[in-house]
DNA sequence: ACCTTTACAGACCGACCGGTCGGTTTATGT
DNA sequence: ACATAAACCGACCGGTCGGTCTGTAAAGGT
């Protein structure tokens, strides 16, 4: 029985990392099911004896990507002492992002509310509501950085926030399409400089 | 005759520019031929009287879409006397675009590139090609305001111009997904200052 | 040993996709 | 008026999509 129950959940799991991961490189619609089955080693049967829809198998995708970037973040953010080091953690996971073999394709959040925007209202509103607790995070940090008088109290934590995300997003997407992180480069090096004007 | 031919000219035209807004709307997956031919008032045949494939239309209103910008920028640009005054422009023209009736969807050149970037091996060579003039075209207006002396000689052209395109691309996406302007108007104010700074 | 449940296979379905093509309407030149 | 050609229609095609359903093999419980 515990047997059996664990090689469900293993395939189960199987499924949904591989989906995700294909999610996030091709989107929604660019990732058809057949390539899910051949990612998986499934048959049609297979995957539906689990999901009732590609929907379904998109969410809980989508889930366990945001779980992992959030995991991610957390692992790194542990060993840093102060604020600062957590701001500059996080864009440094970002950055990252680009080229890791664990999470092809940058960060599955920001693919997904751009891939979701159209056509997908489901993604879209949880793409949207992750990217918020994304900027939530941050100005978290932020506002300790305030409180431990690491950052200058005059500073906008909402701000910085909003203008670490999309400068990462957008240096993303030109990785994306220029194939070079040329810009991701330059988007890490400017934030780096940009957090270390709010310090005190 | 000249009648006739305006009348194909104007169909024509009508295909591509409405092709060019449902693309820059929804994608190219995302908008179906069914889609054109609705927008455009023509059936299948109507449409395919002028163009081989969805390919051709998509490649059309791509060229049809980067001239529109770039004409948005000469127009503008042409009232700006200082080199300065051209970067704000250039800003505050993409900062219409997210509201813009005449170009619904954001800037078609960024959008094409997230769109195109996988599935579509045509569309996002043009996508990159096109950025990447847009990038050129930013340093120009640059490297200008170094030899006029309005702007500090030891900065580096390809550098803001890039932090211009990335902030940008990235406030499109965030207005996208979030569906206000908050993001946008935070880049702009951002990229003002910015450009203020590398003032001599 | 038998019965139930679970995991999976794979044939099949309707909807929709982009694209074709023969027919019909409409405009133009003579 | 008539012939010609371009503009346009709409039925149709092959293929792919997401999804269903029945069959089967194995595992587990009793």
């Amino acid at each position: 029985m515990s047997e059996t129950e664990s090689l469900k959940v293993n395939t189960r799991e199987k499924i949904v990392s591989k989906a995700a991961e294909l999610f996030n490189l091709h989107g929604y619609n660019g990732c058809a099911m057949s390539d899910i089955m051949e990612a998986t080693q499934l048959k049609k049967g297979g995957i539906y004896n689990y999901f009732k829809s590609k929907d379904e198998i998109a969410i809980e995708a989508f889930n366990y990507s945001y779980r992992q970037v959030m995991e991610r973040f957390r692992n790194r953010l542990d060993h840093d002492k102060s604020s600062f080091d957590k701001l500059n953690s996080i864009i440094e996971v970002y950055a990252t992002f680009v080229n890791d073999p664990l999470m092809k394709g940058g960060c599955p959040i920001f693919n997904t509310a751009v891939d979701a925007s159209d056509n997908h209202p489901i993604l879209k509103e949880k793409a949207k509501e992750g990217i918020a607790s994304l900027q939530r995070y941050i100005e978290i940090k932020v506002k300790e950085g305030i409180e431990n008088g690491e950052f200058d109290k005059e500073c906008d934590p909402e701000r910085i926030a909003s203008m670490i995300l999309i400068t990462l997003e957008g240096a993303i997407i030109m990785w994306r399409v220029q194939e070079n992180d040329h810009h991701m480069q330059q988007a890490v090096e400017f934030l780096k400089d940009y957090i270390q004007g709010i310090k005190i």
